[in-house]
DNA sequence: TGCCCGATTAACT
DNA sequence: GTTAATCGGGCAA
């Protein structure tokens, strides 16, 4: 890994996962910048992760710097960055990008939709970038994914997660500041 | 072996 | 705002 991702995934889960905004996320030279995450810590009862390994959430306990992929309500792909030492069980859920490359590719996937739907959400970015459950365990590091840091500095604001049961409260969504692209917007402050 | 439920989305009223 | 679609994991029996 280099020692630039390294930096971001090998520390906790809770600073991998604001620390991945801004990034660019490539699969097959589809993809864009990464403006949405939660962060799923293994003590966490909303994560996967919490009741341990499993057959689905495998990957989450090897290295960090792969790709998690788990079916979501029978019908999503959800795709997740691993993190932290490996056997922690930890991982950040990708859920917006703002898309950069292959734009005519994820409208075909995604049927015509408005720049903004296209991936603003965990099941529309797998579905626009093409990534299903054979993607599971994947490095972010090798073909056909990639992962490119930002340019330069990036402002993250934080909220709480969306669409979980458990644990809900925690503060653990981080977003690009402004945004469009995010699934949804932050609460009124 | 069966039942319930979910880190969601899109198409309704 | 509400609800159907749809399937694998986790837990009870």
């Amino acid at each position: 890994m280099t020692p630039e991702l390294e930096q971001v995934l090998g520390c906790s889960v809770h600073e991998a996962a604001p620390a991945l905004i801004g990034w660019t996320l490539l699969f097959d030279g589809v993809g864009g910048v990464i403006v949405e995450t939660e962060a799923y810590a293994q003590d966490d009862p909303a994560s996967h992760a919490f009741p341990g390994p499993t057959s689905r959430n495998g990957t989450m306990f090897g290295p960090a710097g792969r790709l998690y992929v788990y079916r979501s309500y029978g019908i999503h792909w959800c795709a997740n960055v691993v993190c932290g030492p490996e056997g922690f069980g930890s991982g950040v859920l990708l859920r917006a990008l703002e898309p950069t490359h292959g734009l005519e590719e994820m409208r075909r996937r995604r049927g015509a939709v408005d720049e903004r739907l296209l991936c603003s959400g965990p099941g529309r970015l797998t579905q626009a970038l093409g990534i299903t459950g054979e993607h599971d365990g994947l490095s972010l590091e090798d073909p056909p994914l990639a992962l490119l840091a930002p340019a330069g500095p990036v402002e993250v604001e934080t909220g709480t997660r969306i669409g979980i049961t458990k644990a809900g409260e925690m503060p653990w969504r981080y977003l690009l500041s402004g945004s469009p692209f995010v699934s949804r917007p932050l609460p009124r402050a």
